[in-house]
DNA sequence: CATCTATGTGAACGGTGTCAAGATAATCTT
DNA sequence: AAGATTATCTTGACACCGTTCACATAGATG
């Protein structure tokens, strides 16, 4: 018994934590958010398992008693992080009398560019586990924002196949925005139009006019 | 001197080498290539450094006499593939009479779900070094046939600013698809379609209607 | 109280990227 | 041709990683 007594038997310094199911903090919630953490201030190639453990004031096996293996916590900070997006979307539409596409667009890529390294983990985790982002399929998430906005932009809502094409075809021209609005070299067109926002503005509006050529 | 010997001195298996500058093999032509190998066999995750030099017979630290660090490996092998895929939207342009949009971005997306490991590669480093996809910027490649057939497609060839935002925009969207095409939860969409095929081509043809509206 | 089980530690294994020191072989100079 | 130079490769080490094991400890249960 050394040097990780942190949080032995004593409340975590952060209170955000309300419950305490087992003896010692909620170890499961802090190493999330100790991931978070580390995942701001040392990039997401920082993050490993003993970093988030040392992070957490805890030794390197302890995860293990409340995750399977890495994955396994990446796929929660994952879900965290989905979360934030989906309340991020949702606030963007709430914002928006029109509730249109491109707002929910926005929203999306801001959130990506704003949390960088978290969304960088959110897909790298769910192309290797795929069972995450079903979590982006459930009905009070995205998915169905982006639907609704997809009706009021003209797609015919008896055609699901149809709908569900465009959600998806806008899901994806998102996530590559997402991916790619930081590389070098757009800078000069983000200077040419002003500032991020009106870069990523730009390629939401021309990424996808989901109007009558589709919807018949 | 021990297991490293493979290829000492002696011509190298593949006789696909023609030039060899140094008093060995041109192991930096070789590491490319087993680590090719590597990614086809055994996926993105096992691309060691070791692993590669492992792969092609030579220390650890051989390596280094070629690459500045593993980064520096990573950027090669991505430049091979980025070759390869302007390739592929080449011969897809030419074998199009109508050079179409759609018809190079399913193209570009095709030759990521046929390559997945190394596209992954080709965009992992490119977020890091932020040198890399300058080479998808050179005026013979890929961007330059997508400029094309942007104006074919009616945009405004004299409006730099709008023909650089509606290529950006496109190549950020079939990037996405590229990504997420092989998601999971898209599996019942790809069956409902008729195959992969269907369900990229169908997601292209919706990803971006580049006409009028921005043309201006 | 004693016991059980959940949760923590410590030490170890094989893997990784990287580097410094030494060996070896092609090239350059004379 | 011989010696010096330089490029290349090996060896061995270091720190870090993910993971597992045996063991310690402290709440919960009886």
């Amino acid at each position: 018994m050394k040097s990780y007594g942190a949080l032995m038997n004593k409340p975590l310094e952060q209170d955000l934590i309300e419950a305490r199911p087992y003896h010692h903090g909620d170890l499961r919630r802090a190493l999330i958010l100790a991931a978070e953490r580390v995942l701001e201030r040392d990039g997401p190639q920082a993050l490993s398992l003993r970093a988030v453990a040392r992070e957490a004031g805890v030794s390197p096996a302890a995860p293990y008693h409340h995750f399977k293996d890495k994955g396994d916590l990446m796929l929660a900070i994952a879900g965290a992080g989905f979360e934030g997006l989906s309340d991020a979307m949702r606030a963007a539409a709430e914002a928006d009398p029109d509730k249109k596409l491109t707002t929910i667009g926005v929203a999306y890529v801001k959130y990506a560019r704003d949390n960088p390294a978290l969304y960088r983990v959110m897909y790298d985790c769910s192309r290797n586990e795929d069972s995450m982002p079903d979590k982006a399929h459930d009905d009070d998430s995205g998915f169905s924002m982006v639907q609704d906005a997809m009706i009021r932009a003209g797609i015919d809502p008896t055609n699901d196949l149809e709908l569900k094409l465009c959600c998806i075809s806008a899901w994806c021209s998102a996530h590559g925005v997402a991916e790619m609005f930081s590389f070098a070299q757009f800078q000069p067109m983000i200077e040419a139009l002003g500032g991020e926002d009106q870069f990523i503005e730009a390629l939401m509006a021309r990424s996808g006019t989901y109007a009558a050529p589709h919807s018949k």
